[in-house]
DNA sequence: TACAAACTTAGGTCGAGCCTAGAAGCATGT
DNA sequence: ACATGCTTCTAGGCTCGACCTAAGTTTGTA
């Protein structure tokens, strides 16, 4: 759950010993953190559960958050990619909002529907907290560069970043809704169609701003 | 510089003392981090060079990034207040818009002049980084709630809070310019300058979604 | 002058990150 | 097919910094 979707790089024997340990180590943490809590959690506890030494974990987890949000990669390129991907005479607006639309129908754990114990694992914890700030703070940076580009903005104009800013606030705003219903104890279903709503709405706001911002030429 | 404004609460000498020691504390520990950079500056060396106990500056100052930026409560409340003051018939935007304008006129620290050196040790530590995410998103949150309020938004209506997302997160756009700027060696008056006409362009973006958003009815 | 309530201090605990050494797999060459 | 050398991962120990608990000391007041 919440995973980067690692693929095996090599198909050697060494490579799937590592993915397994990986994905044993990665399961193990998130056992103990959604049991006791991330920060009554220790790295070291951790190596015990997973039967390793601390090193290894620090080895595939550069980061204590990063054994419970492995998410970074997919979670960062996923507005970029959504806009690079619209169709020929569709707008970057009207691209997210799709890819959107399409993820929360989906209940897919990007948008937020991660489940009650695994959000309220996060909120619970300032670390977590900060990093996936981060992560929408990123996801944000990499949006305004892709946007700077497919509309060959010139350097130092600001309008991509504003762009990226009104549509990546936009979507971090409903990720944040999707975890409060979430923690509220709504199931997925009625949560999607309650943000399916509310992100209408709020797509609609930005339309006015950017209804045709970064529009692929018809082809 | 940076400093909350923390004014003298009771008049006992007693008080005037205090005062004194957490200036103190707070100008060695500012010295300190703009000579050799906040990560490698300790709490330890901190109270050294202040003269006092360890225990000391964590009592006036929880976490050590309160040692350098000693600015939440104005910053937190600043998008906030502007939309609370706002003149009759007045929008939101407008208010904000204003009051951005002025703050940059005035090379105010709270919508980012904050001078090179201090930039350069804020962006060079991630913890300060972080720590000013979560000023932005405080304040986002604070300017939400505030125009719930001033709009009489019924409970859960989502439109406070896209109008929120919007609004400050142009502001905070606008603050990482005005860092960048002061990073590149800019003087204020240039930066200032700059920054007042991308404002007016950002500004003019978000007249399109929220232009008569909040308005308070003309007396 | 004595009491009460603070501010200050000291020491201790605990967890995260790093460095150095050791071991194991894998490719290459014969 | 097998042995050898090299690359990469694992491991344990260790240091260092942040925070907490509990006691000492000064100060303002009656």
């Amino acid at each position: 759950m919440y995973s980067g979707g690692m693929t095996v790089q090599s198909t050697g024997l060494r490579a799937l010993k590592k993915q397994l340990t990986r994905e044993n180590i990665s399961n193990q943490a998130t056992r103990l953190f959604l049991e006791r809590g991330f920060d009554n959690v220790t790295i070291a506890d951790v190596a015990a559960a997973a039967q390793v030494a601390k090193m290894t974990v620090t080895n595939y987890f550069p980061r204590k958050e990063d054994l419970a949000l492995d998410m970074r990669e997919v979670f960062v390129q996923q507005l970029a990619a959504a806009v690079r991907e619209r169709e020929p005479g569709e707008s970057a607006l009207a691209a997210l909002r799709r890819a959107y639309l399409a993820a929360v129908a989906g209940h897919d754990p990007v948008v937020g529907f991660s489940g009650p114990e695994f959000a309220r694992m996060i909120i619970d914890s300032p670390a977590l907290v900060a990093r996936l700030r981060e992560f929408h703070d990123e996801r944000e940076r990499v949006l305004a560069a892709t946007l700077a580009e497919e509309t060959g903005a010139p350097d130092g104009d600001l309008m991509p970043r504003v762009a990226a800013t009104l549509l990546a606030g936009v979507h971090r705003l409903l990720f944040e809704e999707t975890m409060r219903r979430t923690l509220a104890g709504d199931d997925n279903n009625s949560i999607a169609e309650a943000i399916t709503r509310e992100a209408r709405v709020a797509f609609e706001v930005l339309g006015a701003s950017l209804a045709d911002y970064a529009t692929r030429p018809a082809g």
